[in-house]
DNA sequence: TACTGGCACTGTGGGGATTGGAGTGCTAGT
DNA sequence: ACTAGCACTCCAATCCCCACAGTGCCAGTA
């Protein structure tokens, strides 16, 4: 009732809005709640303690803060944070110093995976928080070259190279009157017709091809199956243990949060639905779309090669009272430097 | 001074070792301080408490025992617990139970990275500890056969199979002259000739072959450097998330630890010096040879193929008050599990 | 009307003091 | 060689008390 979108617009360009973005960035550096005496010494025109607090009763009387006991200040609620990210809070250019460093780290990485890594590693350390880049998906990675390679008996290598240069091994059984000639045109035929394709796409396509030559046929249809269906996306969790710092995750979140981390499924499956959403995305509290995270929070965006084929999510976790300011420019600075590292890597 | 071969002996087969070994058994399940009414109900002779006293006495002078303050039981000392399991703990066999989910789970896997991974899990699951597997160093496992692929412009892809049916992707760059023809030529020998050396040893033999065949010689050369020192040996850890479950690790350790999971090169370093060692291995406290698990207890055992060729490292790590008498079961029924999985990898 | 100074009020957290209990060491006795 | 008994010690829980930080409200002021 109380909070309708016009009194929400008033609220960020009045007093009340600065006083709350003042409280939010009190409390997100310190994690204690925040008197009104703080406030009036930080804001830029003079008031008396006494005004704060009137103003201060208002928020709370909104929803957007709340205080833990009677003499204690004010903390902001989650609907507090939510107003601020969307509508008060500055965001500022990543540090340059940081920018640099990410870019040299990211620099020095041969291959995609090793970006990915890097960039996991170098969230968590920018932000405190624990990092998350899920690595595109391979079946809509597009395919760059197949090649089959015979193993011993009726074992036959395919080797799958992705556009970005993911190379994919998968073992297949096919009946042994298959000549080592034949796979080798196979092969060569399938590298015309399946470039450019997703995996799941190409399943197609080397079906059919793999029918005229007469090979494998009934076995290796399972395997073509499997083969188009495996979803094999991965997820790196970097700095995980630096939600340690946060006691009030220590006390009980903590222990979920790392099973998720271990049980990196649930995670991917998030992280996939995130996709979907356009620019940085913010998830506070109970918006959080992971149960063991409902009081954390979550900014996460995706990145995306320029012909938007390739896709990922990008993002950190970490306690609501995270530096918004320094990780949503984080968050995005990582996701821009990863599509351009994709792009590199797909003309490479 | 006080501990010499014959008085260890000693104590294990008389009272004082039965006293210590019901005082650790029962501490490792509660975690508390054993008092002497405890152990006097527990032992199978009746004895009055006050001479449990005495006896705990004496292991307190002999640094097997310890108190925390006047007022509460004993608690084993390192060195107690080291004498516990080298000579009094009774290993009994791995639950029935467990022993089927154990083989039930290893028998779904579908390539020995699967195996690993459920190893990992079970181990986690069993001990309440954090389980780790090593899997075989790459270079220490045999070559089975070796292919290139030729991708676009100087980028040759090198597929490198091993006898466990691990599959491993190298790219070199060849000058463009080097014909397809050529390729296939050179891959045909190597196979020929390198087969069941390791990665090191055939390094040697594919830049004489390659030699013989004028590819590359010169930037081809320090890629091939590089093919034969590249180390990816792969840890597995697995339930680090139960050591939740143990105030004193919580407390202040924990952090340490999880950072050195994330940050799995030392780990792998610890683990593979483990190797040297033969049979189950334990490290309690100052023992452990990983910094951060100073007050940890660590039970590790190798696991082989049947020619020693392959081989690498399993364990668990949690507190000094972990299950010995289970966990030294389980470690080593895994290590066996591993080993017959290994041999049927490469035979398969 | 908008702000402020002042004041009474309140919940918290820290520092003793108190107390019950668990466990010990010692000694005298069987 | 063992035990019963007793005095002793230390911890952990409980309570009390108090200082502190911050609030809400009210009356006063520009």
């Amino acid at each position: 009732m109380v909070k309708t979108t016009v009194r929400v617009e008033d609220i960020i360009n009045d007093r009340p809005g600065h006083v709350l973005k003042e409280i939010i960035e009190v409390y997100t550096e310190t994690g204690q709640p925040v008197g009104s005496k703080t406030i009036a010494e930080r804001l830029p025109v003079t008031l008396s303690s006494a005004t704060i607090r009137n103003v201060m009763a208002d928020l709370e009387e909104m929803g957007l803060l709340a205080s833990p006991h009677t003499s204690a200040g004010r903390i902001p609620t989650e609907q507090g944070l939510r107003l601020y990210v969307r509508g008060m809070v500055t965001v500022e250019d990543l540090n340059r110093a940081v920018q640099q460093r990410m870019q040299q780290d990211l620099a020095q990485a041969v291959n995609f995976q090793q970006v990915v890594n890097s960039a996991s590693r170098m969230l968590a350390q920018v932000s405190g928080c624990a990092g998350l880049v899920l690595a595109p998906r391979h079946n809509e990675e597009r395919l760059h070259q197949v090649e089959f390679v015979r193993l011993s008996g009726d074992r036959v290598l395919v080797v799958l190279v992705s556009q970005t240069g993911n190379v994919e091994n998968r073992i297949i059984h096919v009946p042994p009157h298959i000549t080592a000639n034949d796979l080798r045109e196979a092969a060569h035929q399938l590298n015309q017709v399946a470039q450019g394709l997703t995996l799941h796409e190409a399943q197609q396509t080397i079906f059919q091809t793999l029918k005229q030559h007469k090979l494998a046929l009934d076995q290796m249809m399972d395997h073509m199956f499997d083969l188009g269906m495996a979803n094999e996306t991965t997820l790196v969790v970097g700095g995980s243990q630096n939600l340690f710092s946060y006691p009030e995750l220590v006390r009980e979140r903590l222990h979920g949060l790392f099973e998720a981390f271990e049980e990196k499924r649930l995670l991917i499956g998030l992280l996939d639905q995130v996709k979907k959403g356009d620019g940085v995305q913010i998830f506070i509290g109970a918006e959080c779309p992971l149960e063991v995270a409902r009081d954390c929070t979550m900014i996460t965006s995706t990145y995306a090669s320029q012909d938007q084929r390739v896709v990922g999510t990008v993002g950190v976790i970490g306690p609501m009272r995270m530096n918004y300011k320094q990780n949503i420019a984080l968050v995005d600075y990582t996701a821009r430097l990863l599509s351009r590292a994709l792009d590199e890597a797909i003309q490479g």
